[in-house]
DNA sequence: CTGTTAGCGCATTCAT
DNA sequence: ATGAATGCGCTAACAG
């Protein structure tokens, strides 16, 4: 059944439909008209001696690859894997497969991955965060159809497929704050990574904007620094201890913090939510099994990818990308105390 | 810098650096012997024209592909992208470079997903679990090297790269009992997938032996059938809890089902592990946040799939394969208490 | 609408 | 050790 390296080749089949070859290519791709009685004796042949193009042939005689490029920044990652899973499926039903690699979130690595990519001639690209300057990414552009998704780049962002990270935290802390909360700690993170920190701060200026709509005054108190690393999330709960300034509640800027937090907590003795409520934002899998389960903010990982393959699958075509820009929904679970 | 569309060929360096194109190629590949001193020239002319080779034509002419094709289940299943980032390690130095697709545990999926692999040529297949019957594999193992990770063959033992479940489990009910635990629950799960649940049948198999060894009787009473997801681990602990058997520990096949029973037993007001310690199996990220963390075994997912990739490549190159059974480890954290 | 003719860029004989 | 010639399997002008 699954027989592989079938020797038949389009010569073949068209000996065996009694037409040349270059209409056996034809109908195969129906490109351009063919009489239907021709077509359907090529399809038969095909059929009877299992034909299967030889992509190389293909890509060398059209210059077009059929495989679409995409960088990641560290598979496993669970927000990115749900965007390479979209980007699968978005590529699913089409002729194109996508050729996937990993940058680790360095230039190097992610530089060789891209010249990789480029080498394996892709008809287009996908880049995934990625610390690669803009610049950069415009000399690529000019030369092959790219989307960058999970980054925002100010000189196209047309190509730009992300999620409006301002509004999630913006929600996060109207929640929060509706739920009676007044003193809402912030573990943010923004002074490590280029980029992928840019979310962060969205994320903290979303929750600075809430504050200020309800007419509470931010208080730089109860903003700390963290690295997005669980651990910093530990560290940030117990500095807020120490500080010393009373709070009800902490919007950690990703999950993982939370769960740091949560850590912290719970070694003091600290109960969630009874004495502290908390936040996180990412909604990773472990977010629900947590004790108690973690309220968190949900991106649709799976839709900017599919939103990306079909940017680009425009793009390759001619058309506008078309990159709408997604919004995340706030999972309330049980880590949150309404205060009285 | 980053410069594609090269249309520099190998007869643009030959001319360069007056030689014939044949050279060139040999420069390139150093297959046979040039003269250092064209060699050197050919190099420099790569160097000055920004040269890279067309792997298409490469791939026409030569018949490889240099692409090895990777079959997985389910992107962004811990395990799983634990072993790709070690297939994409320990491909990393060749050079050959992984292209990735998702059977996600459906057969016809998988079929078309190998077909897909298949007809891009790959030179060398990894299959990651999966359902394709065994005789279809060695159907493709007949003309395309093949590597299974995670799943075990008994008709080609040698192709196979898996964890030694049996042992793992036993050692995780040896240091329950070690910790002074009589009587341990297993959440076990051996009634639905085909083949992924032959790691669970082990686990149960470990446990068993582990207790004889101790010299306990193995009550069945103290075992249950969960599905493997996470509800399904709450099930069990509201079943042991209505069937009255008295029990100091869960020993949970997997990290899901744990989680389940974690939560289970908090909506109990059940302490752990002041009440019941409880134990899982994977160590997915997941397990090191739960409060309190959770002892549970670690997989080796990355060497698991750096030895798959060095397995293949030895397969490619004619050499045995070299398929090593690999231990699993366990994590002891806080979710275990030891009884008087 | 269809057949003929050329390459696509490289690896690999075969000669030398 | 090296050059010339051939072909990998297919697509794309080019003519009819």
């Amino acid at each position: 059944m699954i027989d592989h390296d079938n020797k038949v080749t389009i010569l073949d089949i068209a000996q065996k439909a009694n037409v040349s070859p270059s209409t056996v290519s034809r109908a195969l791709r129906d490109s351009a008209g063919v009489a239907a009685a021709k077509r359907e004796a090529v399809m038969q042949a095909v059929a009877e001696l299992n034909y299967r193009p030889n992509v190389f042939a293909q890509s060398l005689a059209s210059g077009q690859s059929m495989t679409i490029g995409v960088l990641t920044q560290n598979f496993g990652t669970p927000f990115y894997d749900g965007i390479l899973l979209g980007i699968m499926q978005g590529f699913e039903h089409t002729n194109y497969s996508p050729l996937f690699a990993d940058g680790r979130w360095q230039e190097e690595t992610e530089q060789r991955a891209i010249q990789m990519l480029l080498n394996r001639r892709v008809d287009g690209l996908i880049l995934i965060g990625g610390q690669i300057a803009e610049g950069a990414l415009q000399t690529i552009t000019a030369k092959t159809p790219l989307i960058v998704v999970a980054r925002e780049l100010r000189t196209m962002p047309d190509r730009c497929i992300y999620v409006n990270n301002e509004q999630a935290a913006y929600n996060v802390t109207k929640y929060l704050i509706d739920m009676g909360h007044r003193d809402i700690v912030h573990i943010s993170a923004t002074m490590f990574y280029q980029d992928s920190v840019k979310d962060v701060l969205y994320r903290r200026q979303g929750y600075l904007r809430a504050l200020q709509e309800a007419g509470l005054t931010a208080d730089p108190q109860l903003v700390v620094e963290g690295n997005l690393q669980r651990q910093s999330g530990a560290i940030a709960v117990e500095m807020m201890l120490m500080r010393g300034r009373p709070f009800s509640a902490i919007f950690a800027a990703n999950d993982q913090m939370a769960f740091g937090a949560r850590l912290a907590l719970f070694r003091k003795g600290i109960r969630v939510p009874e004495d502290i409520s908390l936040v996180g934002f990412d909604d990773e899998s472990a977010a629900a099994y947590m004790v108690p389960p973690l309220t968190t903010v949900q991106q649709p990982a799976r839709e900017l990818g599919q939103a990306a393959a079909a940017a680009l699958l425009n793009l390759i075509n001619g058309k506008p990308a078309a990159t709408p820009i997604f919004d995340a929904n706030l999972v309330i679970r049980e880590s949150v105390r309404r205060l009285q």
